[in-house]
DNA sequence: TTTATAGTTAACTATATAGTTAATTAACCA
DNA sequence: TGGTTAATTAACTATATAGTTAACTATAAA
């Protein structure tokens, strides 16, 4: 479709197939067998193979090579992308406490603690 | 499809017309025409009319009616819902800065402000 | 050198998504 | 009443996605 990488991004992450894969590699390395342990039941391997590569197109993960085994790592950038996306609507959710003075506090103390850290 | 309500939103979220006018709302309420009005060169009404549908089944957004416009405003929970979900991967960004313990002490502010409030 | 393990590729199917045009519903306005 | 504006629905098309089975490649190990 050769759409932008903020969307190939929330495309890999909109299922949940892949993002329990993101869940295991966030406690490790793991090959694509490991990764396709829980799923064996209900999908075959051409199909983790698949769901490996979206998540690799997005560039959330990333494969090695050792012997025969392809060794899968995160990659933190794309996450920090959607992060950063999503803190613009962050008020729209605290809007639920319904006080925007103490959104607008919160703001002033992150501000503070950004300009600290540059310093 | 019948999928989880985190998938519907990131699947919601993974075209850029929509995040478009996620921003758009950002800024305020707006009728269907307003929201359109960036994209009738691209794009027809009822190609409109199935954005707001996917947006709204996500729960991101809202209709409401008044004459024979539908105001269209943001809701806030499915965005922290996502904002949960990647705070997750928060040390796999921060990683970058490759300091764990610069993101240990992130961590001791964080849960000391979050104790902080619910007294 | 054969066999087992790990993983991918090819070819195919079913369903979902993103768009189109034409017709329809509903409210307002002159 | 008839026309205009706002938005949706219906019917259709093209492409993408998620899965399948069968065949293949590459390394390890007997």
């Amino acid at each position: 479709m050769n759409r932008d990488q903020l969307s190939l991004t929330f495309a890999a992450l909109s299922d949940p197939t892949r993002r329990a894969m993101l869940v295991r590699l966030s406690k490790g390395e793991a090959s694509v067998s490991e990764l396709a342990k829980p799923f064996m039941k209900e999908m075959s391997a051409p199909a983790i193979t698949k769901h490996l590569k979206v998540l690799e197109k997005a560039g959330l993960i990333s494969k090695g090579r050792e012997a025969q085994w392809r060794p899968c790592k995160l990659n933190g950038e794309p996450f920090k992308k959607i992060a950063d996306w999503v803190e613009h609507y962050r008020k729209f959710w605290e809007e639920s406490f319904n006080r925007l003075d103490d959104y607008l506090k919160t703001m002033t103390i992150r501000k503070e603690k950004k300009n600290g850290r540059k310093k």
